[in-house]
RNA sequence: CGGGGCGUAGCGCAGUCUGGCUAGCGCACCUGCCUUGGGAGCAGGGGGUCGGAGGUUCGAAUCCUCUCGCCCCGACCA
């Protein structure tokens, strides 16, 4: 490709609207768009790069075994209420009428779509395990979307879906994409960690999320510093701590004290001299089954995704003024566990390193010289609050946790029978009976991969691709348009790359250097041969690694060779398994 | 949805408080000269219903009302 004829416009100046770095660079590269919040178009650099990802994906879930296909955007509401989700899936599913007043929504995922297809289709455990994916457009109304393509609300997803007559299948098919998401993400070139997930309301014993590394991260991860442990932070474990024994807790008994106005765990440590950590904090939250309390360490925050699976229910939310003054006696902040009327939960860490201090459930008033299990009534001691760094490993005896950043690009999970029971996508087993399929659901944020390699990769001057992911993986610069000399070898490379198999990119453009070095760099392309009148004196051109930042003086007839190599042994090579 | 901010040329901005000649600047774009190893220089040029509607006024980018869009923080969430 020609520089010249190429639709390409760099922009110097950094775009007002955006927010990270990749969503800055691939506007200044010219690679998207931005149409309305959150939509993007894809310009043909960007394209480029997005078509290296979708191809990689592509091979290696053929190569694993699943089969592509392409399903509609535009879905009627009929399938989404009979899966139960038209009611459950709130404003993020954008649902309108078509001129004879049906419902339709465009799809944000194809669960309904693709288990529609199989029920129809599949009948017997003979016809699995089956795999299915498609690579396409889905739309979700995201609250507020940001960072560019990283959270837009039109976005490109793999998503793909398994079929299996049983566990020990469904499980085997799990395993296969999970190792097919390694090969891919490690094809990208990209540092990446799966990490368990929580599998929400969908349940299934199974759920990993693939997190590409980088500092700029929108989700957190607990990583083990000892074990392969990691989770992400809705799911995160914390370890159980040693229990304290009688003896400790026999000395003090809880003792009310006179704390005006002291409501904050700030506040109550500043008045009483304690730290924290010496704190029981009480937070009374409404369920579907009725209010709880619940109990964690003054220095901690639940968790309340792991919260709601303790607690089995739907919907959580912390109750408000009103509410806790009518359960507890007490305005906000004087909550504790001491004769509170309501369920309780507390964490596990509160077993440990007694007394505490609680609210009295009673305005201006907090109890001292509490330990728990001896002076409450607990219901039962769950591990309900967020992870942090420095908490023990729940997998290994001497590890620690520590957080890393990482942004979400895959997500593999077994769904189980939820869609194949609520629309009898049923098969005939090998014993006659008749049973629901077990489905696995597997996603790939094919835009958002494409970003997080350059959040990952890039410097003060631009975008620095991954060669498997790049657009283009050498780009020719030719210095002076009117040296003959100059132009014939700079044609002559560029063929030759092109009879190798590679597409190179020429700066045919009659501009100055600098212009040409800059844009360069900022598009990103991982190897630059430069043309110029001198080198060529001296029998060379000058090969540069984007990467690595390396120059090196390569002979012309040498060159393509070299960037070959170069390409190969630093495993930048885009390569090929099919 | 709550809080904050911004809409003036493709991009980045000034001008708005305190209304007044033909609405400016930089980048990008076009023409010419010149230049060619890290975003050169000179000269000339094109491009704007100042987000939209209504109002006040002799006169509105500027003041008032309504409205639309966009961004950030928060709440929320695959």
């Amino acid at each position: 490709m020609k520089l010249s004829t190429f639709f390409l416009n760099t922009l110097k100046e950094e775009p007002r609207d955006a927010e990270v770095i990749s969503h800055k660079l691939m506007l200044r590269a010219g690679m998207i768009k931005k149409l309305a919040s959150g939509i993007y178009s894809y310009l043909p650099y960007g394209l480029l790069a997005l078509r290296r990802v979708e191809t990689i994906i592509r091979e290696e879930m053929n190569a694993a075994g699943a089969q592509e296909l392409l399903l509609p955007a535009v879905q009627p509401a009929e399938i989404w209420k009979e899966s139960g989700r038209w009611a459950v899936y709130g404003k993020e599913l954008l649902r309108f009428f078509d001129r004879k007043g049906a419902e339709f929504a465009i799809g944000p995922t194809h669960e309904e779509v693709i288990t529609d297809i199989v029920r129809d289709h599949v009948h017997s455990y003979k016809d699995m395990p089956l795999n299915l994916y498609q690579i396409q457009t889905k739309f979700r109304d995201e609250i507020r979307p940001r960072f560019g393509i990283m959270r837009a609300r039109e976005f490109i997803m793999k998503d793909a879906y398994s079929f299996d007559a049983d566990d020990e299948s469904a499980e085997k098919s799990y395993k296969a994409m999970f190792s097919a998401y390694e090969r891919i993400f490690s094809r990208c070139g990209l540092r990446f960690k799966a990490v368990e997930a929580d599998s929400g309301p969908i349940g299934g014993s199974f759920s990993h999320e693939f997190m590409v590394l980088a500092e700029t991260g929108e989700d957190s991860i607990l990583s083990c510093s000892r074990c392969t442990y990691a989770a992400n932070q809705e799911k995160a474990e914390v370890a159980k701590p040693d229990v304290y024994s009688w003896e400790d807790a026999l000395d003090g008994s809880p003792r009310e004290v006179h704390t005006p106005h002291i409501r904050t765990v700030q506040e109550v440590c500043e008045f009483l001299d304690i730290q924290p950590q010496n704190l029981i904090k009480t937070l009374v939250y409404t369920t579907e089954k009725g209010p709880v309390a619940v109990l964690v360490r003054g220095d901690h925050d639940v968790n309340e995704t792991k919260l709601c699976r303790v607690l089995g229910c739907e919907n959580l939310e912390l109750a408000d003024e009103v509410f806790i003054q009518e359960h507890t006696g007490a305005p906000r902040g004087f909550a504790g566990p001491l004769g509170l009327k309501m369920p309780m939960v507390a964490d596990t860490a509160l077993l440990k390193n007694g007394p505490f201090v609680a609210g009295a459930n009673r305005e201006d008033y907090h109890i001292t010289d509490v330990w728990l299990t001896r002076d409450a009534r607990i219901q039962s001691v769950e591990d309900i609050r967020a992870a942090i760094e420095g908490d023990s490993c729940p997998r290994c005896p001497t590890g620690k946790l520590q957080v890393i950043r990482g942004i979400e690009v895959g997500h593999v999970f077994k769904l189980g029978t939820k869609y194949s029971s609520s629309m009898n996508a049923l098969f005939l087993g090998e014993d006659g009976s008749l049973n629901p399929i077990i489905m696995g659901c597997y996603g790939i944020g094919v835009g958002r991969t494409v970003a997080a390699a350059i959040e990952q990769y890039h410097d003060e001057h631009g975008i620095i691709f991954p060669p498997a992911v790049a657009p283009f993986q050498v780009l020719v610069l030719p210095i002076s348009l009117g040296d003959t000399k100059v132009m014939e070898t700079a044609g002559a490379l560029y063929d030759a790359f092109k009879d190798r198999g590679i597409d190179p990119l020429m700066d045919d453009r009659d501009v100055r250097p600098g212009v040409k070095f800059k844009d360069a760099d900022l598009i990103g392309v991982p190897i630059r041969i430069t043309v110029g009148a001198k080198d060529l004196a001296g029998g060379y051109v000058e090969i540069k690694n984007r990467g690595q930042g390396t120059i090196e003086k390569v002979a012309p007839d040498r060159a393509v060779e070299y960037c070959i190599e170069q390409l190969q042994h630093k495993g930048m090579m885009f390569d090929r398994t099919d």
